[in-house]
DNA sequence: GTATGATTGTTATAATATAACATGTCAAGA
DNA sequence: TCTTGACATGTTATATTATAACAATCATAC
């Protein structure tokens, strides 16, 4: 998919892993700011903190949360101001919004395609990205049989991450 | 999974093709009828009536829909209502929720294990479940290489039926 | 430097969902 | 039969999530 490896590539269960998340955070943020400079997009103050929230850790934050965080740093304190920097995030391809949980996620893989699987913890929240490849197949091949034509999938499993399944 | 053979496995791609509709309810409610004696569960006039309207063709309904429909119908008006009925036929296997819509659909497979995959039509908001043994056994497969146990999955993808397809 | 479009801020409201408690129903055991 | 307890329903109130619409501001291209 791509040349310059990613943490979430190199580490597919990084969000369970123990690893230096202080590195994994600014990796993603400086990729994000690349692909912005790229592609034209405004990687604003709103949006740029926005991001740097959510990857403050592997968890999903509503957009309430996210509007707390952003009215204590002096940015609006409406839902809009929210949901537009989340919108953009999501569309930009730099967060998923995970559907079961009304959240939003940091993509650990940006820029590059994929068609990301969550595996939510139910015990500590934490969200991984697992590598969906084969799900992704199996889901258009069952999708072909039918004559329907995929646009967009979403693929959620809740459950318990390793550490939570060893010590419910 | 069953002997007798219920509408959704005879014809996987049901809510996409051509059917006698009357009889394809018809057979959900009186297996839903059935699981209720043999369970216990108690089908009472609400819970009934929300089925046979979700039952009504092959699209999901949000709670406040079927609000509209029972209150019209003399029963009570307001959303815990709708939202109790809707999670009893959820938590008898009766119904599915859809994570992307917020909204309900009958399940065609009452009574069966089944992983379901919910294929969603964008045009004309048909909603199927495809057969998904393949996919969860992918997902499961996934989850497994992190460590990481399933609980519940949730497998949705918005795309274009096949009727919606050739003329969008 | 100004026109233009994108971005942000704000007000207001819509849409979805649940908590809490009162009332009613029904069936099993005293 | 009565009563008791569990379940079901109805209602009030409120929480949570999300968007529409418009004004003000900012950045960039011309």
């Amino acid at each position: 998919m791509h040349d310059d490896p990613c943490p979430g590539c190199e580490v597919p269960d990084l969000a369970f892993a123990a690893h230096d998340h202080a590195v994994c955070a600014a990796d993603v943020m400086a990729r994000a700011e690349g692909m912005a400079l790229t592609s034209g997009a405004r990687m604003t103050p709103v949006r740029r903190r926005v991001l740097e929230i959510l990857l403050e850790d592997h968890r999903a934050l509503g957009a309430y949360d996210v509007l707390q965080r952003l009215a204590a740093e002096g940015f609006g304190n409406q839902p809009p101001v929210a949901y537009r920097a989340l919108e953009f995030l999501v569309d930009q391809g730099l967060a998923h919004r995970i559907q079961r949980l009304n959240a939003f996620a940091a993509c650990m893989h940006p820029g590059e395609v994929h068609a990301p699987v969550f595996l939510i913890c139910s015990a500590c929240n934490t969200v991984a990205e697992a590598p969906a490849a084969p799900v992704r197949a199996a889901l258009d091949h069952a999708a072909q049989e039918l004559g329907f034509v995929i646009e967009r999938a979403s693929v959620e499993a809740l459950g318990l991450c390793p550490a939570c399944a060893v010590m419910p």
